[in-house]
DNA sequence: GCAATTGATGTAATAACATTACATTTACAT
DNA sequence: ATGTAAATGTAATGTTATTACATCAATTGC
């Protein structure tokens, strides 16, 4: 999946959220697209529903803001369980993959018979260069 | 922390989340609480946020909502880091902790100097009795 | 080509979740 | 009783996300 083949609008999300150095609101997106057309909340979240289909998304569920994926060329998204810190002084996200943590939770699930869907990892705090 | 020393407005919504069967949003409480003479969100949020203090209750990040802890008597909020499956037919929430998760991300978190505040593991999907 | 279908878009309205601001009351220590 | 901190009541507002419906564009089958 690249680039290439997305539509206009998602496109144009995809764009500012690789341009952002920390994650965006939907509605920060829509503002920063108004100029580009976009009147409604409903565009971006149409855009974004895809991005995260194909992996070049993620949303950050504990603070409700997206960010472009660090490595969409990989397809993060079939790479098993995306863990991310946070800092929530500079909004600096970083994304990486821990087999043994997947492991873990998978043995979980496994032992309750839980079937498992989309699992959330997020670590909020403060990076190094805002210590 | 037992219920005694709850105020009473904590008490409430305290009840209402340990008497559920599953997670509750803020407005669902609220609802839940009008008989009780609640009458506006921030009775419920000032509440949870209390609560949540205590270590009495947890927030999902995955689902805006709130959920009374499985093992409030155990100080399960100086325990490390919660995880959580949830299962989103029927809303089942299943509370454990796992010291090599907790291991690997703080030793994540330590090599990149990134100081750790909150951290949420949810597991969406399919439990058991739902599959 | 052209109808039928599917996917994407535009727009308005509404729903769901959460906080700010300010006034008042209660608990409790001095 | 008085000063202080914590809790409460209420209204207004801010933020995030979805529903509903109309239109437009790309693709497929004929
Ligand atoms: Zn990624
Ligand atoms: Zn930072
Ligand atoms: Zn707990
Ligand atoms: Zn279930």
């Amino acid at each position: 999946m690249t680039t290439q083949q997305l539509t206009k609008n998602q496109g144009l999300v995809f764009d500012v959220l690789s341009h952002s150095d920390s994650p965006l609101s939907a509605y920060t997106i829509l503002d920063k697209l108004r100029d580009n057309g976009f009147r409604a909340p409903l565009q971006v979240y149409r855009a974004l529903d895809k991005l995260l289909e194909f992996g070049l998304v993620h949303r950050l569920e504990s603070i409700n803001a997206f960010v472009a994926c660090a490595h969409p060329h990989e397809g993060c998204h079939n790479h098993g369980i995306t863990a991310f810190t946070i800092c929530e002084t500079c909004g600096q996200v970083t994304e990486f993959h821990d087999h043994v943590i997947e492991d873990r939770l998978k043995a979980f699930a496994k032992g309750r018979n839980f079937k498992t869907g989309k699992t959330t990892i997020e670590i909020r705090g403060t990076c190094a260069g805002c210590a």
